[in-house]
DNA sequence: CTAGGGTTAG
């Protein structure tokens, strides 16, 4: 019995609120096809290779190749680069195919001179590489991000009169791709599917390409040129299949376009391509990071009743989102019952609950869930103590936090330069000022490349701690020690300037970061306001208002609540209200 | 013998 009802039908029939998860109405029905994914064991196969060695009379070269070619495909590339040792010292003569999996397997694995070597071999042993070969070694150069002399190999094998496989072209759109250079494979995309007058050379890119280069294209946030070649591709006559539908599909959900990526989720399912595991943490994520947790949720179970079995990266979205939305109880339970589920946790899992104990200030079980993992044997990596560190400091715990800190020593785990930054800050947040600065001028005398990052935090601690004279000559050699002030760096320098009610050296510092080309942000414009607000400058106030609505910069709440106050002062200002955006939208 | 999609902190 087939169901006739499309996925879309059901969707109008049965969504109330637009919402994905009422799309799922019937259970899976094919959970059980046969779903073998074709595993190679490869002990099995070693162990053939090694009988296959011993044989007399020596077996031919083309089944050893198989036993290689098997292991090759398991990405145990150190296998492979031993069995080829074996096949020499038995005095066998590998072939060009035994080659070309050598050579892939160097290219595979960042090692593209050694690949070149592989191809000087081809032609030592009386064989001529061919376009396997140079697919490997496109990959290889691309690997490395050396894509341009990729490209310079790709032409001069047309040159030489080789014709560029499919799998050459995509092996040229991904490494692209991967370097970032997305736009590049786009212009080559396009470029070479006009074929240059000759039609034999013409490039008329298959699905994988299209998957490719979507993604890629996505990725770089091009979202439009990505739905672009999508259609194209339609066009074409060639049917997307589920890898292409996720790589749009993320790209939509990345860019923000949730009802798009929605509409072509709608659109595949209609096309009977079942969503898997993979495309589910994408919706899934994309639904925890716009604070959706309970569609996520939805999702998740609808997910199970189909018959997907989610996996360890979907507990993991799942219960961060529980956990950004402060829903510590509930990321608790789906922590509690994915053991139960039989799916081990990782570190993430752990780093992840940590992080939501430590935001809903709960640093007892925190600390708590670190002993456990310990306990447990999960290695605890420097995110695990950062967001401790942090954690411990906000609850103004400093004690457990030095403690801590000391910890990380005993697990092998070593601070960077943000788990430092996190120290000072917490020390100077915590009335610890000398301590910060003890550790700074440490960190400053063994050399450590501190970053203005670093300095944003002690500039900041001297400032509050009303040590404004020291902060300023601080803030007056950065250049000489070759850091660049950001914008994070001027405002703490405003803030402290205001703070002291050096109002006119605060504004001057706020028209000298601008002639310095440090675009001023909101927090910016905030703190400067604040500060004439405190001296009862109104109409310089005023200023700066007209300045933000010049320059677009939305206000936030800070900037709202200053105006409320301005006006409960004195209503002549209400006409400024008008230059606000947030004002004026809300009529 | 060669090419495509997924998570975590600050």
């Amino acid at each position: 019995m087939i169901r006739t009802t499309s996925a879309a039908s059901a969707f109008s029939r049965t969504d109330q609120r637009g919402k994905l998860s009422s799309f799922f109405i019937h259970p899976s029905k094919s959970k059980h096809i046969t779903e073998y994914p074709t595993e190679i064991n490869i002990n099995d196969a070693v162990s053939s290779f090694y009988q296959m060695l011993q044989m007399q009379p020596s077996p031919p070269i083309s089944s050893l190749n198989k036993l290689i070619g098997a292991v090759a495909k398991t990405r145990n590339y150190q296998d492979v680069i031993f069995m080829y040792h074996r096949v020499i010292e038995v005095d066998l003569l590998p072939d060009y195919i035994t080659l070309n999996i050598l050579l892939n397997c160097y290219c595979s694995t960042k090692n593209v001179a050694l690949g070149f070597a592989v191809m000087g071999g081809i032609f030592k042993r009386g064989y001529s590489p061919n376009i396997v070969t140079f697919t490997s070694l496109i990959k290889g150069l691309c690997m490395e991000d050396k894509t341009d002399d990729a490209i310079v190999l790709f032409n001069k094998i047309i040159g030489m009169g080789f014709h560029p496989s499919m799998w050459t072209w995509g092996t040229l759109i991904k490494g692209l791709c991967r370097s970032g250079k997305a736009e590049v494979a786009l212009r080559l995309h396009k470029e070479a599917g006009k074929g240059n007058g000759r039609s034999d050379l013409r490039f008329k890119p298959n699905l994988i390409c299209y998957a490719t280069l979507i993604h890629g294209i996505c990725k770089e946030g091009l979202v439009d040129k990505g739905k672009q070649l999508f259609l194209e591709m339609k066009g074409r006559g060639i049917m997307p299949d589920l890898v292409a539908y996720s790589g749009l599909i993320h790209g939509l959900c990345e860019g923000g376009e949730w009802e798009e990526a929605k509409r072509f989720f709608i659109e595949m399912v209609d096309q009977g391509i079942r969503p898997n595991v993979i495309l589910f943490n994408i919706l899934i994520h994309t639904l925890c990071k716009e604070g959706k947790t309970n569609e996520a949720s939805g999702l998740f179970n609808l997910m199970i009743q189909r018959g997907e079995e989610p996996n360890l990266f979907t507990y993991n979205i799942l219960i961060n989102g529980f956990c950004l939305q402060n829903r510590i109880d509930d990321a608790r339970e789906l922590f509690v019952l994915m053991e139960d589920r039989g799916h081990k946790r990782d570190v993430v899992s752990y780093n992840v609950l940590i992080n939501g104990y430590c935001k809903s200030q709960r640093l007892e079980e925190a600390m708590r869930l670190f002993k456990e993992m310990v306990r447990k044997e999960y290695k605890p990596t420097l995110i695990t103590f950062n967001t401790l560190l942090t954690g411990l400091f906000q609850v103004g715990n400093v004690e457990d936090a030095r403690a801590l800190f000391q910890q990380m020593k005993i697990h092998r785990v070593t601070p960077d330069s943000s788990s430092y930054n996190i120290l000072m800050d917490g020390f100077c947040k915590n009335n610890c000022l000398e301590e910060a600065m003890e550790l700074f001028h440490t960190l400053e005398g063994s050399g450590f490349d501190l970053g203005i990052e670093t300095y944003n935090c002690i500039l900041d601690g001297l400032c509050r701690a009303g040590k404004l004279d020291i902060a300023s000559v601080l803030f007056e050699n950065l250049s000489q020690k070759g850091l660049v002030p950001t914008v994070v760096t001027y405002t703490i320098m405003i803030h402290g300037l205001c703070k002291d009610g050096k109002m006119e050296e605060a504004n001057n510092l706020f028209l000298k970061m601008e002639k310095e080309g440090c675009a001023p942000n909101v927090v910016t414009f905030n703190t400067l306001m604040q500060g004439f607000y405190n001296y009862n400058e109104a109409p310089k106030m005023v200023e700066l208002i007209q300045k933000m609505a010049e320059r677009n910069i939305l206000p936030d709440a800070s900037t709202v609540s200053l105006v409320i106050d301005l006006l409960s002062k004195d209503m002549n200002y209400s006409k400024y209200m008008s230059l606000i955006p947030k004002f004026s939208n809300q009529g």
